[in-house]
DNA sequence: TTGTAGGCGTTATCAC
DNA sequence: GTGATAACGCCTACAA
């Protein structure tokens, strides 16, 4: 009833199954009159090769599993959409797995996905990178890490991240282009790898700029609007307060230029900011946000890429560390150096 | 090398392979000893079974596939993280894969799913879901179409989507409720069946607030902010202009504030807005968006309830219809009737 | 050039 | 209770 089989199209065509087979592969080892015939027929009869059967009979699967803590993150669809297009690229799938931030669920999906027997994983933000090293033995297929928030990334570990250092700098060394001396800082964070390299950053162009490390300029936020709009009294009431200040991510800084339009200070003549991540909403704000871009969709692609080569190189099996950082890019839009249209 | 099976293990503990596969099922055709003994055995081993192996035999895969334009378009984010949550509590994993808007794309992705052997289908936003009806009989599982664009839904289809008319009136009635008689409404893409719906609702709010319709006051726009901001001069050009506008979606209400603002229209005082989706950003801009909210985690959900349903009542053959509505919810901002606190 | 036979890792149906 | 044996749909030596 289902699904018709090289078997049913060999009885209709009165060859064997094998001939069949070869001549949907396009093997040389058939003629290409029956091939013709062949190919014809299974069209004709609605044929669609059984990919697991294959699989079981070939050791590969062409799927690579995704696992992220929600695809609901627009951050995370975007890098998902570079993986998904690019492993479509290459002829592969992708089976999507989530772990709604719960470790348990982390590893039944990681568990899942080895009984669907990916070649392959990616694991997007994932706070318990490390029980991947565990299992890496078990799993028997390349783990590639996407911005993942470990501290240590010891042997067996592949990842793919933004770096944070650079982009940090990049953030702090437009605003002292434009003549900032005094900058704040509004962490994420505190413990997390992506803060303490933007925090390295920051202190990098501040002092390429000649200009000294002030501690009181850097409070504490959270990554999240809430944390931006706690910080900014906190900021304003420093003696003297900071011209500009540099968010540990956009979200901080739209919570934080909330907090300040109701403060009553204009951004960027009172203040300038400047964000990190370039989400979609950061060029909907207003003042519109300037902000370092992370390439999410490049980050997808080549997390697709290192677990391609890591599949075919696996002989070599996996005694080496591989860590690769994608850059930043600067996005100057209203809340920085440009003055906005209607607010002067 | 790569995978211990069934047989590895019968040779391990020296039983036959269908006496190790019943113990890993809890089949009550084996002693409670060789049962633990086995399961102690393969957990040792690092044992995980094949789901191809299996579903090849049982001829079900316990995957869906999910086929989206593109999963970095936040409404359709949240759509497949309440399918990708369902499937997973039903013991179903998904396999994504997008169209990148590109019909040719969509139906590769249909083959390969096809391939792979899914359960169901379930495609959001598609705008050739037409092509379905005759690949239906092949494809030989249920398809659920989430929020797709065709006009007509002949037999063959099941579909779920938000109730746009129910929608539409009441975003319109809340603002005859708020005491507003000239309203506005900036239009969607014109012929798709949501546009559609929503201006149905608009109407309908006006006469049951015994407010005749004048056609005048529904002005195109295209779905995106760029459609609002040009509405928005449209309106207010009129004799007498509006003083109140539902927008097609938060897109399009988000360039019309954008351009009331710089046009010194404050909002709600001068004029009120409404808008429809509830995209994440709509409690962000300023000030904050009245909206409908559609439900996007529980349209995925019944999508794949929808599918579990026809999944087990496929011996009825399809020759019916169904086509599901999920309701809107009003979440009343500052847009509309509430003053926000630092615009008075 | 084609057919036969075996195997991929399961489950299921028989006997014993 | 347990063990052969035969499927599931495909690929691939090896024979013919």
């Amino acid at each position: 009833m289902s699904q018709v089989s090289i078997k049913d199209i060999a009885r209709e065509a009165s060859v064997s199954h094998s001939t069949v087979s070869r001549a949907l592969s396009n093997s040389p080892l058939v003629s290409e009159e029956t091939r013709v015939r062949i190919q014809h027929l299974a069209r004709e009869m609605g044929y669609s090769p059984d990919a697991q059967a294959r699989s079981l009979v070939k050791g590969r699967t062409h799927t690579i599993g995704v696992v992220v803590t929600t695809i609901a993150d627009p951050f995370i669809a975007e890098v998902v959409q570079g993986i998904e297009i690019t492993a479509h690229d290459h002829g592969y799938s992708v089976i999507l797995a989530s772990s709604s931030f719960e470790p348990e669920r982390e590893l039944d999906a990681v568990e899942m996905l080895r009984s669907k027997r990916v070649d392959g994983l990616i694991v997007t933000s994932s706070r318990v990178g490390a029980i991947y090293l565990e299992h890496l033995e078990r799993l028997a297929v390349p783990v590639v890490l996407v911005n993942n928030h470990r501290e240590e990334t010891g042997r067996y570990t592949f990842s793919i991240g933004v770096d944070n250092q650079h982009g940090g700098c990049l953030a702090v060394q437009h605003l002292t282009d434009l003549g900032y001396r005094r900058i704040g800082y509004v962490t994420g964070p505190a413990n997390h790898s992506s803060n303490v390299g933007r925090l390295e950053g920051y202190r990098q162009a501040l002092a390429s700029a000649g200009i000294t490390f002030d501690p009181v300029l850097v409070v504490p936020g959270n990554g999240r609007s809430d944390g931006g709009e706690r910080a900014l009294p906190v900021l304003m009431r420093l003696k003297p307060p900071p011209t500009a200040v540099f968010c540990y991510n956009d979200m901080t800084a739209i919570g934080l230029l909330r907090a300040a339009k109701e403060a009553g200070l204009s951004v960027p003549q009172h203040l300038a900011v400047v964000g990190f991540d370039d989400i979609p909403f950061s060029s909907y704000v207003h003042p519109s946000l300037t902000t370092v871009a992370q390439p999410k969709f490049e980050m997808g692609e080549q997390a697709v890429q290192m677990v391609l080569e890591l599949m075919t190189a696996c002989d070599v099996p996996t005694e080496r560390t591989s860590n690769d950082f994608v850059q930043g890019q600067l996005i100057v839009r209203e809340s920085s150096g440009q003055v906005a249209y209607n607010a002067r």
